[in-house]
DNA sequence: CCCTTGTGTGCAATCGATTGCAGAATTATA
DNA sequence: TATAATTCTGCAATCGATTGCACACAAGGG
């Protein structure tokens, strides 16, 4: 049943003719430089036969692996399975495979990651791990940027609304009633850290809020260690918030641990919210009020944008944002 | 900045030597034929080159990819990223590329990918999207199924112990003092909805517990909405049980939303279990009592036998099983 | 009727590696 | 010392496609 790899010279010897016209009628940029019956012919034999071309001899001649990287930091984050859903989905139908590899947040491993990607000749990067010093040499391949951003060489990048979305909610919790919201921040060497820190401050200013630095804490990384940690320094430092915007929906999990060890309830004691509505935070105890953005659509788009390079667009690179939209749910109150 | 790829050919130009002779150095399995002085001066400029080989070249002379193609139903189902995290991470370490694509649990999706797969060139497949009645005509590249498995047809597969994991909730649900134990089971067709129907049945019956007919539907498929949809037809249809044993996290989510629908509290009304413990399950309201599988192990342990059989291991197919052990939370409690 | 123009196909080189075979250089054996 | 055995390296074919160039043949123009 092992049946022997049908290549473009079987092809071409069944019907009688030379591999580089069976090429031609298979490739649709040079498919009119064949008679048309004779293109029908070619075509039935390589059906007949299941002929299939080989990508690697492809590969070779053309120097491209119809192949995209995609660097993330974790797979196991609930944020970017849809993301690199929206980017596979996309790319497979334009005929490109997608490579996904997780960097842990390990600038050494990322560094090797990138490395081998190269080394595998992919045709695009689409990256989510970049920090904001980053720079890249770019040159070798088109490369497009996904939720995260770098500050300086541009680079087209695709993010959400951060700024929209902070705001969003510190207007939903003034509504409340709170006036002593307090800032679990994300990274400050991420964009997605700085820019909700940012959004957060300028928002609490311009609404004529004090902006008291004993109300803000700054994380590590994205983890619900990292916000546990942080409520907790907060929680046991001056006075109390009565509502505490977390810089995501994990560093929002790790607040609500903070609030049980310290026997607070939320939303009773404390609101909380969180930053980009993954999977589940709709059942968790208490359901999450956060900011949703279309993980999906992100990586669609950055797909997208990737492609439209590899094909020769070379225009200025962009940064492109996507809106993002408050979920209310039962994490959010009026203060006692 | 446009660095021209370094070639072999570049190399050996600048050794003085044939590219074979480069070739050879660089390739562990042909090292030996070459003097060590050689050797070294070759490693030293291919060094100093930045040389990287092709292995676009390399897979067309060896007609090997270096590619593993992993097929799940769904990446943004939270059980199957810490699959492919094992995976990708051995597979990783012994060279080889992951390339993984969702089936979305569409056949016609499925067959199209496995085309594109052996298009690629794969060397190897995992498959985690199987249906019992499904064949695969293998011989081409190695296969081995992961988490599911098929009726006929000996392929090596790594499951988890549905049976063992099945026993251990009944157990802990009969010690509550449970006796009237529902099941919402999965997928007739899929191994792992049979193997715990099965266990269910069969344990139930040999602690000499009537199994009654009203207290099991079957779900086309496991999803929250097919849960919930079984649970609430379950608890309009005679005796309402006390306890409901859900074939996966996700329909265990699903009897959350039926329990919720009907105005009844788990665990006070209806103790409810679910298989997998998928991330944040215990986080959920209530926390999740469920069968933890080692889902990244699961992973490992399907690229080990992947790997070995790409080397040329031809033993003949196993079934291995993996260990699962009952969490128990607080969605289970004694009866009223 | 010859020459230009154009169209469709074949030829052969090429992409960057691997590898069987041959031959040169070295060492061992008689 | 001549010969056989053993290393080591070079040569060239090959994997399966793509593509510039040459050429054959048909149609059109003078």
């Amino acid at each position: 049943m092992v049946r022997p790899r049908v290549t473009l010279r079987d092809v071409a010897r069944k019907v009688g003719v030379h591999p580089s016209t069976v090429s031609r009628v298979l490739n649709s940029s040079t498919r009119s430089m064949v008679t048309l019956e004779m293109a029908h012919q070619v075509e039935e034999a390589a059906h007949e036969l299941g002929y299939r071309p080989n990508p690697i001899a492809y590969g070779l001649k053309t120097n491209r692996s119809l192949t995209v990287g995609v660097v993330i930091p974790d797979l196991t984050n609930p944020q970017f399975p849809p993301m690199i859903r929206g980017i596979d989905d996309t790319l497979t139908r334009a005929g490109y495979t997608t490579i996904v590899a997780n960097t842990d947040n390990d600038r050494a491993r990322e560094r090797v990651i990138l490395e081998r990607m190269r080394g595998r000749r992919v045709d695009a990067l689409i990256l989510g791990s970049t920090r904001r010093e980053d720079v890249l040499d770019g040159d070798e391949v088109p490369i497009v940027l996904i939720n995260r951003s770098i500050d300086v060489g541009g680079v087209t990048a695709v993010v959400s609304d951060n700024a929209g979305g902070i705001g969003q909610v510190i207007e939903h919790l003034v509504s409340l009633g709170h006036r002593r919201i307090a800032h679990v921040a994300g990274p400050r060497f991420l964009s997605t850290g700085i820019a909700r820190y940012q959004a957060y401050r300028s928002t609490i200013e311009g609404l004529g809020l004090p902006v008291i630095q004993d109300l803000v804490e700054h994380c590590e990384s994205f983890s619900r260690d990292e916000g546990k940690r942080a409520l907790s320094l907060l929680l046991h430092s001056g006075e109390r918030p009565t509502a505490v915007i977390a810089a995501n929906d994990l560093l929002a999990l790790g607040c609500y641990d903070a609030l049980k060890a310290a026997g607070l309830g939320c939303p009773g004691d404390v609101s909380v919210t969180g930053f980009n509505d993954m999977s589940f935070v709709d059942m968790m105890d208490p359901p999450l009020t956060t900011v949703r953005i279309s993980q999906y659509d992100m990586g669609a788009v950055a797909a997208d944008a990737v492609l439209k390079r590899m094909n020769g667009a070379v225009g200025a690179p962009e940064t492109i944002v996507l809106p993002s939209t408050l979920i209310v749910r039962a994490s959010t109150a009026p203060p006692l």
